[in-house]
DNA sequence: GGCCTATGAATGAATG
DNA sequence: CATTCATTCATAGGCC
C-alpha cells in the first residue's frame, strides 16, 4: 500500500525533483459555486484516474499534503483576497487612499482586519500589495507608452507624412 | 524629443511589457550588439541596457493596448497560434530545438516570422512559450509521480490479484 | 446540450 | 523592484 502525501520508507523524495525546488503553493480545490451558466462540477477531490491531469487529481491533491507539512498554518485557498469581495475591496481602498508597501506593523493590521472575512496571512497581504503596486505602474507606464506611440503616429503619420 | 526605446528619466521600462521581451537572463551577458542611433534598432550595449531597452514591438503592444482597453479578457479568438499549421508548426518547431523563453529579440523575430501566416503580436508568442513550456513541465512531473508512486503496480496488481 | 480538453491569459508566490 | 514559475481562470471547439 502506498500512501498519498507521506514519504514513507524514502521511496520519494523531493530532492529527486529539481524542478519542484520552488515551494509549491497550496492547491485550491475549485470552488463548487460555479457561475449558473456553468454545468461543471468539479466538485470531488477523489482522485480518479481518468483523470489523472486534472486539476483535483491525485498528483495535485499529493503535493497539496505536501505543502500541508512542509509549512504550517497554511491557507488552502488561492487567495482569500480574491476570494472574498469585502476583503479585496478592504486592501483596494487602502491602496486608493495611498498605501503602497505598508510596513509589518500595517500589515499585521490590515491582516488582522481582514481576517473577519477569512482566514488570512501577513505575506498574502504583502504579497497583493507588492503586485498590485507592480501591475498599476504598469498599467501606468502603458498609458505612457501608448502616449509615446501616439506621438510617434501623430509625427509620422501627420506631422511628416501629411502636408 | 520622445525617444522610443529609451529609458530617458527611467520613465520607460521594457518590463512593463512583458510581452516585448521576457527572458532576460540576469547571469549571461548576451552578445555586444553595435549600436546605433536608431531608435528603432534593438542593439545591446550591456546586459543591463539591453534589459532596459529589449526589443522594441511598438505596434504589437499599441494594438495590443488597445484590445485590452477595448475588451478585458477577449478569448473571441482561440489562439493565433493555432488557428494556423504553419505558425504552430513553427514555434513548436523552435521549442524543440531548445528555444524556451525567447529574449526580446527573439519574440520580435518570431513575432515578424509567424506575421506572414496571419494576425500576431509579441504577447500571443510570448504567452504561448511561457505556457508551453510550464505544461511540459508539469506533464513531465506527472509522469515522474506516476512512476515513482509505482503507478504501474497498481495497474497490474489489481487484476492479478498480487501478494 | 452537456462534458471535456486544450490553451491563451492572468495571478499568487516567491526568488534575484 | 524585476523576474520567474506554478497554478488557476475562462472559453473555444470537439465529441457524444
Amino acid at each position: 500500500m502506498w500512501m498519498v502525501g507521506y514519504n514513507e520508507g524514502g521511496e520519494f523524495n523531493m530532492a529527486d525533483y529539481p524542478f519542484c525546488g520552488r515551494k509549491l503553493r497550496p492547491l485550491m480545490p475549485r470552488p463548487v459555486l460555479v457561475p449558473t451558466t456553468s454545468p461543471n462540477n468539479t466538485s470531488t477531490i477523489t482522485p480518479s484516474l481518468n483523470r489523472i491531469h486534472g486539476g483535483n487529481d491525485l498528483f495535485s491533491q499529493y503535493h497539496h499534503n505536501l505543502r500541508q507539512q512542509a509549512s504550517v498554518g497554511d491557507h488552502s485557498k488561492r487567495s482569500e483576497l480574491n476570494n472574498n469581495n469585502n476583503s479585496s475591496a478592504t486592501v483596494e481602498e487602502l491602496y486608493r487612499r495611498g498605501t503602497r508597501t505598508p510596513y509589518a506593523e500595517q500589515i499585521q493590521q490590515i491582516t488582522a482586519q481582514l481576517r473577519k472575512f477569512g482566514k488570512i496571512e501577513g505575506k498574502n497581504v504583502f504579497y497583493w500589495f507588492q503586485n498590485h503596486k507592480a501591475r498599476e505602474r504598469q498599467k501606468r507606464r502603458r498609458q505612457m507608452f501608448l502616449v509615446k506611440m501616439g506621438f510617434w503616429r501623430v509625427l509620422f503619420s501627420v506631422g511628416f507624412g501629411e502636408k
